[in-house]
DNA sequence: CCTCTAAATGAAAATAATTATCATTATCAA
DNA sequence: TTGATAATGATAATTATTTTCATTTAGAGG
């Protein structure tokens, strides 16, 4: 048997929920990836390591873990949503994205974090007091036109 | 017959799209109200107003606006896409979103503007240099926990 | 002001993502 | 170890969105 849990155990704990199989493999999966995965694409995933996991679990995992704040779910409009650990230790990198309205194509940018890190921090603040929030994440997106579709 | 166009005929008129009834209509529903309107809801409005017009054409009229840069689509995590009209001179305040993760609770905030607007500007313009982008729009939402849900 | 052609429309069927149901299994606190 | 209960998974159901295709219409050019 595995060792249990992660960093993400305590989370976990917090909220009473409890450590199993597919749910260590579904974090897994989202951790060691660098794509944008579907619900059906860590699904696929999933079962070619463990055969037994079934579609639904999945989602409901990734629901949950998006309400957990150890993913965030994003939609670029092509109709299914994907899902990227947040903040993983080593995991992958604090990023957002440029999205074509023609032809739906994704870029993840990693740079300027200096500058959004400064503006993050001074508005969060600000509007986790005004509206009586909690906040945990946030995500910024462009949108436009890529070379090809302009 | 009603006068043809708005302030976004020019957009048409570029693309080479034509201006019919329920794409003025379509038009006219966002610009009028201040909900986050999934394209049932417009269909429904629409469908008040001028029975004669479908559903597809609702969601063909959607994407098309939200290519041309007229209308963002927005979606909350609920499985339905939300449409906003960007932008229309006296429609709108420009504004971004703080979503609660347990119960999908929307506020819609428009303070803080100045911080962002510098933010902004500064990385737009070196994304779309570096990446060849031409940006036209951005997005950006916080998650978290409202007070409710903590 | 006509005419004609490609663009746009709408009804219905098809698709595909996500969610609900419910009997079975497995976690973990005691 | 055990028992209450949370979690699972197969299947069915739901629902947003897209496709198809025959019909209509906008609007450029005469």
């Amino acid at each position: 048997m595995r060792r249990r849990g992660g960093w993400w155990q305590d989370r976990f704990q917090d909220r009473g929920a409890r450590i199993t199989a597919p749910r260590e493999l579904v974090i897994e999966i989202l951790q060691e990836t660098s794509d944008h995965m579907s619900a059906s694409d860590v699904y696929i995933k999933a079962h070619e390591i463990n055969p037994g996991i079934g579609l639904t679990t999945v989602y409901r995992t990734l629901e949950m873990l998006t309400e957990m704040g150890i993913v965030q779910k994003i939609e670029f409009g092509d109709g299914k949503a994907r899902f990227e650990i947040v903040d993983s230790p080593g995991g992958k990198k604090h990023h957002h994205h440029l999205i074509c309205l023609r032809c739906k194509a994704i870029v993840d940018y990693t740079e300027f974090m200096e500058d959004e890190m400064e503006y993050i921090k001074k508005t969060e603040g600000k509007l986790a007091k005004k509206y009586d929030f909690e906040i945990t994440d946030h995500a910024i997106s462009f949108f436009g036109f890529c070379r090809k579709c302009r």
